[in-house]
DNA sequence: AGAGTATGAGAAACCGGTTCCTGACGCCAA
DNA sequence: TTGGCGTCAGGAACCGGTTTCTCATACTCT
């Protein structure tokens, strides 16, 4: 039928069989009412027959715009993603832009790259999770407008969960538990938003008066958080970590066991929550974790995880509204767009018990007992 | 520094301030070797000062590509998605394309209108779990190169996961473990996949020798996994079943109870066990779930998820590949591609108990006793 | 030294749209 | 009847690259 295929219906062919000029085709497509009504329906009827579609990159070269925003993710595979894509796509929709996203597998060389070959492209970028430096950033910003979201840079827009109060409310939550001293699952080394909760966290805990320690960092993932789980292992068990170690640097056990744990990220409160269960630490009773995101998956894990929900949907509608905004060259606030965040109280938290629980013997790799197994698992 | 930021450099601007034609600069820039070396440093070096960049999109309008492929798939925030994405990216990347996401919104409508929009500007398709119809499908693969995945059309080509054999895998399993009363809770209505593996399913079960029934359509989602409890908590409890329905139907509690349930996918499965735990059905006690995708997080759930695992990666992959023979006009085969599943035991699944459990009164919406939920969640 | 060839670079056409400029035609009013 | 204005459509330039064609220059060979 639609035989040998050969190349698209151009304009110019609608323009030969209706005998009009190109620009009288393209002005009865393009421009409404900029032709007369029975030119324009003569045209759109042989561009039908002919089954004309529109060249938008052709278009798009005097046009010097795409429709097109784009979206980069280091990971696509973290699901903490998908509600802030939702979100973009939404809005992207509704001011009548197609959103593309494009992942950059957790490196930085891959992330510029891309943004070189994208950034021509498309009207507008939306950075998730930078790994880029500011420099890079800024550069990439001078030519073509772009938010960034979870990470500030001067002079680009950004949008953020506002984590200082989210670790606010984590800890002054844990304090009202009894916890006195936490310790910091920290994130990616490069991250802007890794270094931000740190600092969130640090100073609540200070307000609050009590002690935080960092371990990491860990990759945010759920690899990552299992990894995380020795160290803290060793935390929590002061007179087995005391062999691992030169006896002359601490005498005896430590008097500072961490009661709580606080993660970067929910996949990384998710590892490190089957890694404990696997070594027989028992969550919540030994140890309360609070994870940071909210993703799908949070509320199925065992127990259940309690974190900081950030509001993913609309960081990812904000950062494209505000990317609309930029492009259209209205005036954009300095200031980054800050959303609030809410603590969601579930299982994996829960009192300082009174009397510290008795550990049992660890046996790294292998799963404990039974019994212990059907409670956690 | 960058001053007004006024219109990007073009190759004429480059041309100008080295003293030679635009097309030499075109040359040196994009046929190493077909200029002397002399010019060719010249142009590169004040190209470098000047901060040219290439505008993809004029460059483009002559070559007739534009090293773009896409990929729509239907719902970013099903986490099936992200290794396929993650395997498709990477055998892009490796043939130096870039590869685009756009999620459709589970919305036909909306895929179609992305296609249109899409199509022209990219260098093939990769069509995820389309909800088109064949003739739609069709219709933009006569356009553009195009594969599906998990769908099969006449005169396009696919990639998809060994329904039949996956479901083979499920049924065998099952059957070994005593099961001969299945369930299956079907995917969404206007799937392919939904419609196949429902066949496979019956096929398998068939062979096997038992019975199965299916139930539904429901959204491939937590939240449909969770509404198909309600009809299947009726078909386990047939004694309480019979109040909500005639008596006459039938007398006495029904002989064929299911002891088995294998829904269209994981995120199915894990909102089904949530429903039925929080009813007090116990899993795989009462009875066994089995889903199909093995997705992130399909073993964090309790019980952990037994399920098909389906090779996300290397559909991803395989797609891609395809995709970019088919683009470079190398004949492809006309047979769908199918790729192997492997069958994941888990905790989701066990042996038909010899003694019909004794089946607790239901609280509808109600947590169970404490024990319980120790114990289930 | 003169003729032939290879090499490098400029001019111009092209890709498929959009848009500015211009002119033709028709309608209305004076 | 003529002048003026508004509507509609054609011609051509343009967007920023690539590519073909052509020509000038330099080098080689006899």
């Amino acid at each position: 039928m639609s035989g040998p295929e050969s190349r698209d219906v151009t304009i110019y062919d609608v323009a030969s069989e209706c005998g009009v000029a190109p620009s009288t085709v393209s002005r009865a497509l393009s421009q409404p009412g900029r032709v007369s009504a029975r030119t324009s329906q003569r045209v759109h009827e042989v561009a039908r027959r002919l089954g004309y579609r529109s060249a938008p990159l052709a278009r798009h070269v005097p046009e010097q715009r795409t429709g097109t925003l784009a979206m980069i993710v280091s990971d696509v595979g973290n699901p903490v993603y998908a509600p802030m894509v939702r979100g973009a796509e939404e809005a992207a929709a509704t001011a009548g832009y197609t959103l593309v996203l494009c992942d950059v597998v957790e490196s930085a060389v891959r992330e510029r790259q891309l943004l070189d070959q994208l950034a021509p492209n498309v009207d507008g970028l939306v950075l998730a999770t930078s790994r880029l430096s500011d420099a890079a950033i800024r550069m990439v910003a001078r030519r073509r407008p772009m938010v960034t979201m979870n990470r500030v840079t001067q002079q680009v827009p950004s949008i953020l969960p506002d984590n200082e109060h989210g670790m606010c409310q984590a800890v002054e939550y844990l304090a009202g538990l009894g916890h006195r001293r936490l310790i910091h699952v920290a994130g990616p080394a490069g991250s802007w938003a890794a270094a931000t909760r740190w600092r969130a966290l640090r100073d609540a805990a200070a307000s609050a008066g009590m002690r935080v320690r960092r371990i990491g960092p860990y990759p945010p993932t759920v690899a990552g958080g299992q990894e995380s789980a020795a160290a803290i292992t060793e935390e929590l068990r002061p007179e087995r970590a005391a062999s691992n170690r030169r006896a002359a640097d601490r005498a005896g056990p430590r008097p500072d066991r961490a009661t709580a744990l606080v993660t970067y990220n929910d996949l990384q409160a998710i590892g490190l929550i089957q890694a404990l269960s696997r070594q027989g630490v028992r969550v919540p009773a030994e140890v309360s974790v609070v994870g940071w995101d909210n993703i799908l998956g949070s509320d199925w894990c065992v127990p259940a995880l309690t974190t900081v929900a950030a509001p993913l949907l609309d960081l990812g509608a904000a950062a494209v509204r505000h990317l609309l905004a930029v492009t259209a060259g209205r005036a954009v606030p300095a200031a980054p767009i800050v959303l609030p965040t809410r603590l969601l109280v579930r299982d994996s938290t829960g009192p300082v018990s009174a009397a510290p629980v008795r550990l049992e013997p660890v046996r790294l790799g292998v799963a404990s007992s039974p019994v212990m197994d059907r409670a956690v698992q």
